[in-house]
DNA sequence: AGTCTTGTTCGACT
DNA sequence: CAGTCGAACAAGAC
């Protein structure tokens, strides 16, 4: 599933195939859906003709900056994938929605579970103003982060899913950023020490980090997995330590790791490294 | 055949 | 108002 570093390599990629200064001749919708905040026809309408500036990422959002001032929004979700076709090739299955340049290079957004979404942005600050600070910029301070987790009582890895907190953390990140950092995913946000924050905060960043030098995570084989522009797999699935690896021993103790449900999403830790809240002398704890 | 999986939004609560 | 929580979306993987 693309969180940041996966956004992060396809953002490349398409700086790398020459999409920033490209011109947009026309875009069609397969899937009318894809088309958010406007209707399909309109939003194609309002691109049309338009020159790509700039392409980055903000959140797991692909920003693509036009001559407008305006921006382009691409958010893949799930299963969202983007490649390079031409006029000749036949769809794919899936395919949601084709971008065609003046060059004649069609970019093709392909999305089996249709929850990727395409939106027109007057300003990308407005549009996604709600988001959190960027992880890997200055702006994601430990005491910012801190204030955050503090005013928070749910368990600390719904809290690091929430893009409103810090931008870009998805199942994958959260659960590896918490083994990186030793805390329990079910701790209360609210109860991390000073140090267990200031050891999450270098976590999240030495973790992404981390996979965005190996081009994102891709899991197995599956179509559904993730995959760059011209389905180019990522290589940090060897360096997940707790994600997906129930029953196989944790790296650093040997301990088996296990898997829970946390607020509806699975969840990977070692019992051992990553202990529970330890109960405080003479305060009951609940349940 | 049925259950699980995932990111985000939305509405109903507290 | 701010935080919490679960439903909804969708369809392939297993």
């Amino acid at each position: 599933m693309p969180e940041l570093p996966e956004v992060e390599t396809v953002v490349r990629d398409l700086r790398a195939a020459g999409v920033a200064g490209a011109v947009i001749r026309d875009i069609v919708f397969l899937w009318p859906r894809t088309a958010a905040g406007m209707p399909a026809a309109e939003l194609a309408a309002a691109l049309c003709g338009r020159v790509v500036r700039a392409v980055s990422r903000r959140a797991k959002y692909i920003v693509l900056e036009l001559d407008d001032g305006h921006a382009l929004l691409i958010h893949l979700r799930m299963t969202g994938k983007l490649r390079f076709a031409d006029a000749a090739d036949a769809p794919l299955p899936h395919d949601r929605a084709q971008f065609s340049f003046a060059d004649g290079r069609i970019l093709v957004l392909n999305d089996t579970r249709k929850f990727a979404r395409v939106c027109l942005a007057e300003r990308v600050a407005d549009t996604l103003d709600a988001i959190g600070p960027e992880p890997l910029e200055a702006e994601f301070t430990v005491a910012r982060f801190a204030a955050a987790l503090n005013r928070r009582r749910r368990a600390v890895k719904s809290v690091l899913l929430d893009q409103s907190v810090v931008a870009g953390i998805g199942n994958i990140y959260a659960d590896e950023s918490l083994f990186a950092a030793r805390i329990h995913p079910e701790r209360t946000a609210a109860s991390l020490s000073r140090g267990e924050v200031r050891r999450l905060h270098a976590a999240i960043r030495g973790t992404l980090a981390l996979a965005i030098r190996a081009n994102g995570t891709t899991l197995g084989s599956a179509a559904t997995n993730f995959y760059s522009v011209a389905g180019r797999r990522g290589d940090n699935a060897s360096n997940l330590r707790v994600f997906r690896r129930d029953g196989c021993p944790c790296p650093c103790c040997g301990r088996g790791i296990r898997r829970t449900v946390v607020g509806g999403r699975g969840t990977h830790f070692c019992s051992r490294c990553q202990p529970a809240a330890r109960r405080r002398r003479g305060s009951a704890q609940r349940s």
